[in-house]
DNA sequence: TAGGCCATCTGGTCCT
DNA sequence: AGGACCAGATGGCCTA
């Protein structure tokens, strides 16, 4: 009877992007063990109204409708698979009591499994709230609007961990349908936050035990802040990997934090360094009847487009990107702050293949190229910005 | 399997 | 007092 549904990593990948796929192998082996023993267990019944967790067996659809389930359950401190447990809650019907309370024991077992006391604390008291109940309607809106204000989330009269979180799913696939522009990402924790100080307020004449739940809800609303914090760390170097150069391609790892920051130094010295070159081009063309040398003119060729020079003075930061990583690399991490500096007034012929300590680029590149270990040789092949 | 990289939790310190 | 920032500890994932 009890035939085997085992759900093949194919099955549920195919066709969605790289960052789905990362969310749904983001699930800890106990975790996706549950989802298959909770997918059996639909499977015994015949019946997708049997389970309250059928929902989550479907991992395509719950993919397709909630693709930033990590990051909410991560501002709610409780696991992707928990966030999407949660999202298909609401649109179940309700269980039959005397047929799930054992399951949804075990089932809890599972999916706390891997988790930190304090999440797997959360989440338990989550699936304990009362499962059947319909989400309630905070001011009959339904289309999500009102969540752009956070005065509406503070006035939120629910305490209600469960549906909390729906709201933070609802309002995060609202905030990804704008396009990311319309709503603040960040809001999701602060609405935790709220959620969690009234609870406290509600608290006030606790018990020691209560007192202690205070606590940990004081703990959690610290984390969520710094996973926020480190969320928007994360965030803005994204956005600097995406102005620096380096091969951008799903086919090319991406830099690490340490690279991303040693390429953007090296690459804002070297902007630097070709303002200067200019600067001594202009001068130089400036200057009547002085014949230009046969360097000099390939020089401002490329000096005509930024582009261009940009592609010209590529090889050189590469080099010194290179070498500092081999620098990094050799040395230990308390050697970070002590690697030299490039010289901030290069000499006029910095463009050729020369880089500023007299080495050339090649030769470098060639000796760097086998000791560094922080940034992928395809991404630190940028100057023609090809994928390998 | 070891090492690199990363996310998260946590307690401490500093700042407003 | 509360929030921001920091660094250590820990565990998971990935790659060579």
């Amino acid at each position: 009877m009890m035939e085997s549904t085992a759900i093949s990593a194919e099955s549920l990948t195919s066709g969605f992007s790289p960052s789905a796929v990362r969310t749904l192998t983001g699930l800890t082996a106990g975790q996706a063990s549950a989802a298959q023993q909770m997918s059996q267990y639909q499977h015994h019944h015949h019946s997708s109204q049997c389970s309250p967790y059928s929902g989550l067996f479907n991992v395509s659809s719950v993919l397709a409708e909630h693709l930033n389930a990590t990051r909410v359950g991560s501002a709610f401190g409780i696991s992707p698979a928990a966030a999407m447990l949660h999202s298909h809650h609401h649109r179940i019907p309700a269980p039959d009591p005397t047929h799930h309370q054992s399951h949804h024991q075990s089932m809890l077992s599972s999916l706390t499994e891997g988790m930190t006391p304090l999440n797997a604390n959360v989440l338990a008291a989550a699936m304990s709230a009362d499962l059947s109940s319909p989400a309630p309607s905070t001011d009959g809106d339904s289309n999500g609007d009102h969540y752009h204000t956070e005065d509406s989330i503070t006035s939120a009269p629910e305490d209600n961990k469960l549906f909390t979180l729906k709201r933070a799913i609802q309002a995060q696939a609202h905030y990804v349908g704008a396009g990311g522009k319309g709503l603040d990402p960040s809001f999701a924790a602060k609405e935790q936050e709220n959620s969690l100080m009234n609870g406290n307020k509600n608290r006030c004449n606790a018990s020691p035990k209560k007192h202690r739940l205070g606590k940990t809800h004081i703990r959690l609303n610290i984390n969520a802040r710094e996973r926020r914090r480190m969320h928007d760390l994360n965030d803005a170097l994204d956005e600097l990997r995406t102005v620096i150069p380096y091969a951008h391609s799903p086919s090319v790892r991406k830099l690490s934090k340490i690279a991303t920051l040693l390429l953007a130094k090296n690459y804002i010295l070297m902007q630097g360094n070709a303002l200067e070159e200019l600067r001594r081009i202009i001068v130089y063309m400036n200057q009547s009847g002085v014949p230009m040398p046969p360097g000099m003119a390939a020089t401002c060729t490329a000096a005509a487009s930024l582009p261009s020079l940009h592609a010209h003075f590529s090889q050189e930061l590469h080099a010194m990107t290179a070498q500092s990583i081999a620098n990094l690399n050799n040395n230990t991490t308390a050697n970070y702050a002590n690697s030299p500096p490039p010289p901030p007034h290069p000499p006029p012929n910095s463009m050729s293949n020369m880089n500023s300590n007299g080495t050339h680029v090649s030769e470098m590149m060639e000796k760097s190229s086998t000791n560094h270990k922080l940034m992928p040789s395809s991404a630190l092949n940028c100057s023609q910005c090809v994928d390998k």
